[in-house]
DNA sequence: TTTGATCTTGACGTTTTCTTGATACGGCGG
DNA sequence: CCGCCGTATCAAGAAAACGTCAAGATCAAA
């Protein structure tokens, strides 16, 4: 159910890097690392990780700046790592945008503690972008795996449910039977469009006020299903 | 402009709280505090500050149950201060549901920066629930572990409790039976779905005026439960 | 040790959801 | 006009999930 967590360590010593690679893997975490601040920032954007494990003393750059730079544009936690004991040096880098710091050495079960304390906090944040689509008289939040229809709740089966987020993940795109039979039901089903027929009917019961003059659930014939927004 | 904030310190130590009083008051915020854990459960319910301040050092209960308490209704941000320093103190601490640990002494400038750290994380998401939920003719009140059907008192075992807690955290929206099993028997039984079955039909036997029809506590089958407000 | 409350476990009936087959519809090319 | 293909609809049986009850097992207090 939980995907692989991604950290990214940006963090000049071979060594430490490679103890936090081991002490992570245990925990279905995967690290990827990166020895300079530029280097950081370029992986910080590219690679998107859950969380960044952030040394201070960095051979390029501040690492304080590195974290102003980070949070120009993400709330990717950071959690600081510093051989730099100093309160200056800890509140610099808190007011900076750091959500925690660690003194070195510190002890790896002290670290995944507060590790999972930054991944708590950043599960219900607004950070990602807003599941919910509103058209017509439906209401989805994909989150909250809820559908309103003119405003009253709308009861959905598990599979209901699968099929109309894969399509509405893909709002107003084809998407082809193959996709979400994979998505539904897995690859081994790939073939059963029969499936699909079938609980596409279902969805626009439940969904469209003529369920067989669709205005969202189309149907593209030979190809696939596509979600229509708008009126 | 800023409204003031206010921030619990369940702490025994008087001299520190006169200090910690002194301290905050610069910074337009305003220090209660409780002598005991059992005060400090009190005061947080009745006047929801922003923060807490919590000693782990307590002369009544555990500081990691306090913790623990607290975060079955609420999500204000603990920052815990103890003169135990021990790794397992923190971990335990932190993963009852801490948002940070620090160890005395501690600077008073590293103190701040840690409030703002905290603060700022409650700023986004959703600010602390309601310690008190009432809805037909049951009112729950989490911080006080107590339930009243029609103005009767309803015991709850603890098992019980924490179920009912956990969906109530999330009225009406839908929570997966993994998440009720991990928040009441631990993460190591997440496949045990009959212990839900069992307990929720406890419940509905409990709050519910048909346990066979409910109206709050509603099943979503395949998926998990949820606790319904209102009619 | 006994007691009482709570938790765990198993069996069994019920409800919901999924799968499957039969049949109907509609556009298109022959 | 007819048959073909992909699609839509409906309903019944199968499978999975859920609710219920009650008998052990466990644990802490008396």
């Amino acid at each position: 159910m939980t995907a692989d967590l991604v950290i990214l360590a940006i963090e000049d010593e071979p060594q430490l890097v490679r103890f936090l690679r081991a002490s992570l893997a245990g925990h279905a975490i995967r690290l990827i690392d990166a020895p300079t601040g530029a280097a950081g920032l370029v992986e910080a954007s590219t690679r998107v990780p859950d969380l960044i494990l952030l040394d201070l003393g960095l051979p390029d750059m501040d690492g304080v700046e590195v974290c102003r730079r980070l949070r120009e544009w993400t709330k990717i936690p950071i959690l600081v790592l510093s051989a730099r004991g100093q309160e200056r040096d800890k509140i610099e880098a808190l007011d900076a945008g750091a959500d925690d710091y660690l003194t070195k050495p510190f002890g790896i079960g002290e670290l995944l503690a507060r590790i999972r304390v930054a991944l708590r906090h950043s599960q219900r944040g607004p950070g990602a972008s807003e599941p919910v689509i509103e058209t017509g008289n439906l209401r989805i939040d994909l989150a909250l795996r809820r559908v309103l229809r003119a405003g009253a709740e709308v009861h959905l089966t598990p599979n209901e449910f699968k099929l109309l987020a894969e399509l509405v993940k893909n709002a107003d795109r084809v998407v082809t039977q193959r996709q979400l039979l994979k998505a539904v039901w897995g690859p081994g089903s790939v073939d059963h469009t029969h499936y699909l027929r079938v609980f596409m009917a279902n969805l626009r019961h439940k969904l469209e006020d003529l369920p067989a003059r669709p205005r969202h659930l189309m149907t593209e014939a030979g190809v696939g299903y596509r979600f229509r927004t708008e009126t």
